[in-house]
RNA sequence: GGGCGAAUAGCUCAGCUGGUUAGAGCACCUGUCUUACACACAGGAUGUCCGGGGUUCGAAUCCCCGUUCGCCCACCA
């Protein structure tokens, strides 16, 4: 992005040429960073708490948090369509005239940031030990700063509107005091505590991970079955079955259930383990199923989360048998368990020897497949090692019960709506959050010991450095917090928290809608709500959208290992911004992915691009038909000077904006704060909205508006005044309604329009904040009008077509226009004719079948009850013999088909059933129908007899 | 193991509370450099709406069963 030099760029051609020097094409390059530089220096995207309505101003405040990327993260294709969608929403509202605000931001990423330091570090031959915690934190600091925010940049360019004033960074200072501020306040409450439990350790990351963070993954694996002897009678024993063998040298027991009259009599007697000789009791508890695997359990407490608990039930010891790198190694009093040549070897190849030893005595009974889910470390991907160790937990169970009550109360919806569930059964099986990492690169745990007088840990927002019990050097916990609890503080300490006074928090918060994936729900949305609700008394936002993601044509999601990634700054280049946005936009239904093609970008994007060119193209008719002189506003018009033509695109227009509305859906509950079901699956349909402003322009205001006004134009005078209001209108109409998604070649083109005659503006100086288009509020009559222009152009073309005639060659026609139409029809006769190369007889009867130039020698079709009717004369030149049997043919065929569908009509209609009970409309409908259709019949009947003779 | 979702044209998908001849984009075929656009225009072909039952005057749409795929959750060692 060029830093603007506060001038007007006048550097591109594409911005200042003249109209008839514009290329063809939409040359993207061109304009986008300049216009990005423009808007910048404008500060369109700065929004002001003072003008919001809360804040006593007379807006309605919409604000959005940027889900804040990791601090060294380069822009990937899912960044690109999650900044998409909020930037589509926030120009909406902008330019609905709400004060926007997109919060943007990055995270510093604990683990992430700090592996890639650390892999730094060992291509350089040190390692964070070596350097020091000071110096690693120092140098990750270092490289944030020089290689952070770059994505920020790049966010840029594909054109986010957000509001870079307040870019916020979790490790600045106002995030992390609102980071302590969080913790001390929940230690206060008696929220935080310091657990002494089995959690999952990463043994690569070497920290704790909590439950979200530890991820599933199916694996096939083997169940191996061992036999433990009794220790008074080495003939007998249970055999056990595990997945894990190597925890065996931890075992305190084995447990069976109480009812299993298999073991009944063995409960309370000794077993001796395998390798290390260690004797272990056998315990009856009812965590043992029977019926799986042998029906007996090895219980290891410290390896096991499960057998924890079953050990602290039966008051067993809980040996640790692994290191911190997962290696085996008893620790004090149970360093014996760990035989000596297994010390220190690595927890996988220690399974392969265990298993060797065991084979070896006998003790294995046998190893079988088995598919089962492992966690991992989900920065890492190292298999997770369950770990007795102290860590600090949050107790969610209170936290959740609003943010439960906020989903089913409607104070929030989760869109899809099928999430809801999803989101429901989470929180209501919620368990305590672990949020202690043994990391260095995030905020240190604000708590503090004093190691001389052993009085309680003290959690407090400043530094302590002393004991204020005896005076001793007091010492600051070594932990940091998970990533996520500085994240779930986002929606309010972005705005300002935990200052209740800021302005920001008084204008923005609660907030509106969050747009993310849904792999986060649980990390981060639904914290986000915990800790709305309990720091702020309320919700962080109303709507939870949660978008697909971005996948290959196989499916595959992309990512760089994989090596299928689109890199977004390429498209850009290649394409435009806008058209990355539009492919995004466009190809994205509620909740389903986006599939795009990275071995063919033309593919993916070519559709985009082609209705940039194409909105390009109807922007330079524009310029140099309509021309640079002011043109009246369509309040100037005199609704009687507006032709046909006119009403009828201005009810499409008006069409498109309400199908966009309804498309976009509700902003915000009513003032019951509070969403109605209908209201919660409403809306946010952001690919019908993009499809509702692609059709209005290209299919009703390029294909057919623009061709009609041509001769008008051409023609000067009061007409051609008005056909250039009113096509500058639907213009501009059209342009603030695709501004959202395509907001630079908007504002290009929007910046080109012709001045108003009255002098008056058409709103700011950019169309970013220029107005959202708005339905007339006195619809015009008259406009169905010309939908006889196109049935009748349709027919023609489709017969001309048929016939082969040649694009030149002048048709006579002959129109039979429906009832309706048929005062209308003489004013439109002109129209027709210009758009097919025809001249136009209208008649109200069908021509008499043994006419001149009807019946058996004319071709006729009846499109929406016009009836198009060519004589054969106009349609060959030498008639053979071979087109005649070919036209019976295809005519026979053609009544066939029709009589096929009006007796389908008409079983209908004599059916009472469907008289008496479908919708009015219906039966109208299927009346009309029936109509048509016994016209058409009788038509082709006629001309077949006539044509083919009778048979 | 529990829960949820999807299956519609060659591909990606729309088809709301059942009711005109099931649609769009891309791809495909045939014409056309028609003075904004060949990144375009005009016309065209294309479907056992996954299978099987059921409800109904009427089912792509609602219910049940099954098949296949996907997602979320889960301590079965």
């Amino acid at each position: 992005m060029t830093p603007t030099d506060g001038t007007p760029t006048s550097q591109s051609p594409a911005l200042t040429a003249a109209a008839d020097e514009l290329p063809t094409t939409y040359r993207a390059a061109d304009v986008e960073s300049a216009i990005y530089a423009r808007w910048q220096a404008a500060g369109t995207d700065v929004a002001q708490a003072a003008r919001v309505t809360r804040m006593g101003g007379d807006r309605d405040p919409y604000t959005i948090v940027m889900p804040p990327p990791n601090v060294t993260a380069i822009l990937h294709v899912g960044h690109g369509l999650n900044n998409t969608v909020q930037d589509v929403l926030i120009r909406w509202r902008r330019m609905a005239g709400d004060e926007a605000l997109w919060v943007p931001g990055t995270d510093h990423a604990g683990i992430a940031t700090q592996n890639v330091v650390e892999k730094q570090l060992a291509a350089e031959g040190s390692s964070r030990g070596a350097l020091g915690r000071a110096a690693f934190v120092a140098r990750t600091a270092q490289f944030v700063e020089t290689t952070g925010g770059q994505i920020l940049q790049q966010l840029k360019s594909i054109g986010a509107s957000a509001d870079w004033t307040r870019t916020a960074y979790t490790l600045t200072d106002p995030m992390s005091a609102a980071v302590t501020e969080a913790f001390v306040r929940l230690f206060e409450d008696g929220l935080v505590y310091r657990g002494h439990r089995v959690i999952h350790w990463c043994p690569r990351c070497m920290t704790s991970l909590s439950d979200e963070e530890a991820e599933f993954n199916d694996t096939q694996g083997a169940m191996y079955h061992i036999r433990y002897a009794l220790a008074d009678d080495p003939a007998h024993g249970i055999t056990v079955a595990t997945t894990r063998p190597e925890t065996l040298l931890g075992d305190v027991a084995v447990a069976v259930n109480p009812t299993d009259e298999r073991y009944a009599a063995l409960v309370g007697r000794q077993l001796v383990l395998p390798i290390n000789g260690v004797r272990i009791p056998v315990i009856a508890d009812d965590y043992t199923d029977a019926a799986f695997g042998t029906g007996a359990v090895k219980i290891t407490p410290a390896h096991d989360p499960n057998d924890f608990e079953v050990g602290k039930r039966h008051a067993l010891s809980a040996p640790i048998i692994m290191d911190a790198e997962a290696r085996m190694n008893g620790a004090g009093e149970d360093a014996d368990r760990v035989p000596p040549e297994l010390r220190g070897v690595d927890r996988f190849e220690a399974r392969a020897r265990i298993v060797n030893m065991l084979r070896d005595q006998g003790a294995l009974v046998k190893v079988e497949a088995h598919q089962h889910s492992v966690r991992h470390c989900y920065r890492c991907d190292t298999v997770v090692e369950p770990r007795l160790s102290d860590q600090w937990f949050v107790t969610m169970a209170p936290l959740a019960k609003p943010a439960l009550e906020a989903v089913r109360t409607g104070r929030i919806r989760i869109m899809p709506d099928r999430w809801e569930a999803v989101y429901i059964n989470w929180l209501e099986g919620i368990r305590d959050w672990n949020i202690s990492r043994q990391l260095w690169w995030g905020h240190r745990v604000p708590v503090y010991y004093c190691d001389s007088c052993g009085t309680a840990p003290k959690a407090s927002r400043t530094t302590i450095t002393t004991c204020s019990d005896c005076g001793a050097p007091a010492r600051q916990d070594a932990d940091v917090l998970d990533t996520w609890f500085s994240s779930w503080l986002w929606p309010i300490s972005t705005l300002g928290w935990p200052n209740e006074a800021a302005d920001d928090l008084k204008a923005f918060y609660p907030g509106d809608v969050l747009v993310t994936a849904p792999e986060i729900l649980f990390f981060w949305v639904s914290r986000m709500i915990m800790s709305g609700y309990h720091f702020m008394g309320d919700a962080p936002y109303h709507t939870v959208y949660l978008h697909g993601t971005v996948r290959d044509m196989q499916h595959r999601k992309m990512s760089k290992s994989l090596g299928n990634g689109i890199d977004p700054m390429d498209v850009v280049q290649l394409y435009g911004a806008d058209a990355l946005r539009w492919t995004m936009v466009a190809g994205m239904g509620l909740g389903v992915d986006v599939l795009l093609d990275p071995t063919d970008l033309e593919k993916s994007f070519a559709p985009g691009r082609n209705f940039l060119t194409k909105l390009w193209n109807i922007g330079r008719f524009l310029l140099t038909k309509v021309g640079t002189e002011s043109v009246q506003p369509l309040s100037a018009i005199a609704p009687e000077s507006l032709t046909i033509a006119d009403r009828w695109i201005l009810d499409r227009l008006d069409a498109a904006i309400a199908e966009a509305n309804v498309a976009l859906g509700p902003v915000r509950p009513g003032p019951s704060g509070r969403w109605t079901e209908a209201e919660r699956t409403a809306g946010m349909r952001l690919d019908a909205y993009a499809d509702a402003g692609r059709r209005f322009v290209w299919n009703e205001l390029a294909d057919w508006y623009l061709e009609t006004v041509k001769p008008r134009l051409a023609a000067g005078g009061a007409d051609a005044e008005v056909a250039r209001a009113v096509l500058v209108h639907c213009f501009d109409g059209a342009l603030r309604l695709l501004q959202p998604v395509i907001p630079f070649i908007a504002e290009t083109l929007w910046a080109k329009l012709p001045p108003l005659s009255d002098g008056t503006a058409r709103g700011a100086a950019f169309l970013t904040t220029s107005g959202w288009p708005q339905v007339r509020t006195v619809p015009l009559a008259g406009g169905d009008a010309f939908e006889l222009v196109r049935n009748a152009v349709l027919g023609i073309r489709q017969i001309r077509n048929e016939y082969k005639v040649k694009p030149g060659k002048v048709v006579a026609v002959v129109l039979v226009p429906s009832a309706t139409d048929r005062r209308t029809a003489p004013l439109l006769a002109e129209t027709i004719g210009a758009l097919t190369r025809a001249t136009v007889d209208i008649r109200s009867d069908a021509p008499a079948p043994a006419g001149a130039d009807s019946g058996a020698s004319a071709h006729q079709v009846l499109i929406g009850g016009t009836e198009v009717v060519i004589a054969l004369s106009e349609l060959r030149e030498a008639e053979s013999a071979e087109d005649a049997a070919k036209e019976c043919v295809r005519l026979r065929a053609e009544l066939n088909q029709t009589a096929k569908i009006l007796d389908g009509v008409r079983a209908k209609l004599s059916n009472e059933s469907f008289t008496s009970r479908a919708k009015p409309e219906v039966v109208d409908g299927a009346r009309a129908q029936e109509r048509d259709l016994a016209q058409k019949v009788d038509a082709l009947t006629r001309k077949i007899e006539a044509l083919c003779g009778t048979r």
